[in-house]
DNA sequence: TTGTACGCGTTATCAG
DNA sequence: CTGATAACGCGTACAA
């Protein structure tokens, strides 16, 4: 039997007062916890007193049910863990997407940071399958497959975001690239410029090498081509760029755009051309990529540059993995489109300095 | 009773088998679950024999325990809520030093992101609440003193961590801004600086003024000050730190050093000194903060800058949440120690590189 | 040394 | 219209 008082002091109930279960709230209310239950959900057919006076205790008392035993009943907590390869600034937006579609449908987030670790990853993984989360997200460090969880027997759906994954069915979402260096391409095509340069990252990641691919495809579809001597690859830093671009004219003053594998190069590139006295866009245009906007707005001119939709793919993430909690089966790699984000280093009037008003003015 | 088999199929375990429970690992043992549970957890009595055979069988059936029935029994979910106020680039160290301390202990985060919405934190704080989590971590968005969040009877600690609250019984974390700037401008007078000039952000939130009373104040210790035509507020932009250079060194060249509210903002400052001719640190030596490292160690010269090791706090607020869910009371407002981070800029020998080498090798 | 039975807080299915 | 009562999966006193 249940001892009535199984609270400390059963007394005060506002100040440091344990918190109440539904039966405190089903005594108070002189009723049966089971009536106390559906009053509270709505379920069942009640009398309308009862069930108001009812509900009116429970908000006196600051009754919250517990999210435990209701999971436990459920077979559901409404929670999904979200595992990531890393922590770094570029997937912010892809976390905030997540974020926005899981809290929208009343879903809470586990976030787990795996530092690169695969056995820090296993143990997360663990974590989350023992708090029977009910589905799992996946964000890999870089655009290259990576290998694939094992839920083992629990069935719990896993999405892979940013990373795609070799497990034929599983659900993949990755920013299509080579839909993104189509477009930049194609821009600089519409613009006149034939004669490019291409600087870029190390080439140990497929990201890198793709974009390469990509671009000499769309030049080929119109009988262009970059020779090898107008592609560049060094570490990602603003001086690679800087340097590159150096190189690049010294050996050839023809050059008439330059698209880089990422806008912290990109920054670079257009520094150098200005300090050379080359006028960007007007002699060389540049195209970054990733469109991270402190730096994009803040290069001179500024950049032109690929946006990989990473809030968006988040979001579709969040909502795909619903989807499948719901029992809907979905595998595959999907890659989204991106966006060419068109600034002064390419395209826009030069004039305008519409884009540097979205002021970051929270950055104390 | 209980009906033996409650499963569907008591079949096949292996391939999309049903998760075992206790009760299977029981079963297939030949014990009862109270023994198998005492086997698995190492208490009680049991016979050596018993107790391997029982952890055998557990491993064979890939057994997991319940981690919400666990909780309900023991009365804690080794869980806690982490509440942004809004997820920004520059609180990654922190949430990686709060993530650290906690998956340590073997706690799980749940990552709440309030989007600069009371209402929606309001939400946050009520699912975590309802999901009983151990403890609660709260990140404001700026440093200026926040409202307090309501736990209600439930007495879950919480931390404040980067912004402090007014609640005088809460613990807050916060970084020592007016250490930092002491240690920036202490520097710059041990190198022999005295004309000081000061470029900083809006004055709307309390980290513009505080430092620039901290600058005043350590001046005025060795009988210095800095007029307030030399004093300079603007949006938190590269182009506002290079404008205001502009007008600075118009009106008064015998500036010898710039202390700016931001590396941001210092990056624009020694742009424009390098297109003047002006040199840095020779002429005039800038010093920044926030040690944002892409941008110091992209910035020519690199910059010397204020660290306010927010990865450090992250992890104290970490282990100090921890401390107050075993059971020790801690409250009042800690101001941690920043770091001067020392680069070309200002005081570093103008040929050392060795900074860059921090490559950002994953900027894909 | 092992098994039984109760409790954790809730929902849901029955009788009444 | 309402009240017992059996799950949910596990830990643990207590009994055997």
């Amino acid at each position: 039997m249940r001892t009535p008082s199984s609270k400390k002091p059963p007394v005060e109930q506002q100040l440091t007062g344990v918190v109440p279960t539904i039966h405190d709230v089903a005594r108070a209310a002189g009723v049966s916890i089971g009536t106390c239950s559906k009053a509270l959900n709505g379920k069942g057919n009640l009398s309308v007193e009862t069930r108001e006076r009812v509900r009116l205790v429970a908000e006196q008392l600051g009754f919250r049910p517990n999210g435990l035993a209701q999971s436990l009943v459920w077979g559901r907590t409404f929670t999904v863990g979200l595992i990531l390869s890393a922590f770094r600034k570029r997937i912010i937006p892809l976390l905030t997407g997540i974020e926005d579609a899981l809290a929208t449908a009343r879903f809470s987030v586990f976030l787990c940071d795996a530092h690169d670790d695969s056995d820090r990853e296993q143990q997360h993984l663990n974590a989350l399958l023992s708090r029977h989360v009910d589905g799992i997200i996946i964000v890999g460090r870089h655009l290259d497959v990576r290998p694939p969880i094992d839920v083992g027997a629990t069935g719990v759906p896993v999405v892979y975001a940013y990373s795609p994954t070799d497990d034929p069915n599983a659900l993949c979402l990755t920013p299509d690239e080579p839909h993104g260096t189509r477009l930049a391409i194609e821009h600089l095509l519409r613009l006149g410029r034939r004669r490019l340069a291409h600087i870029s990252g190390p080439t140990a990641h497929i990201a890198v090498p793709l974009r390469e691919a990509t671009m000499q495809q769309v030049l080929a579809e119109r009988g262009l081509h970059v020779p090898p001597e107008r592609v560049l690859h060094g570490p990602w830093q603003e001086r690679w760029g800087y340097a590159a671009t150096n190189r690049l004219l010294d050996q050839d003053s023809s050059i008439e755009a330059i698209f880089c594998g990422s806008d912290v190069l990109a920054r670079g590139v257009v520094d150098a051309l200005r300090e050379r006295g080359v006028r960007a866009p007007q002699d060389i245009a540049v195209v970054g990529f990733h469109n991270m906007r402190g730096i994009a707005n803040a290069a001179r001119p500024a950049l032109t540059t690929v946006d990989a939709q990473l809030h968006e793919l988040g979001r579709q993430a969040g909502t795909n993995l619903l989807d499948m909690i719901n029992g809907q089966r979905k595998s595959g790699v999907f890659r989204l489109p991106c966006q060419l984000v068109i600034r002064e280093s390419c395209g826009a009037a030069v004039a305008s300095q519409t884009h540097q008003q979205a002021i970051e003015y929270d950055d104390l």
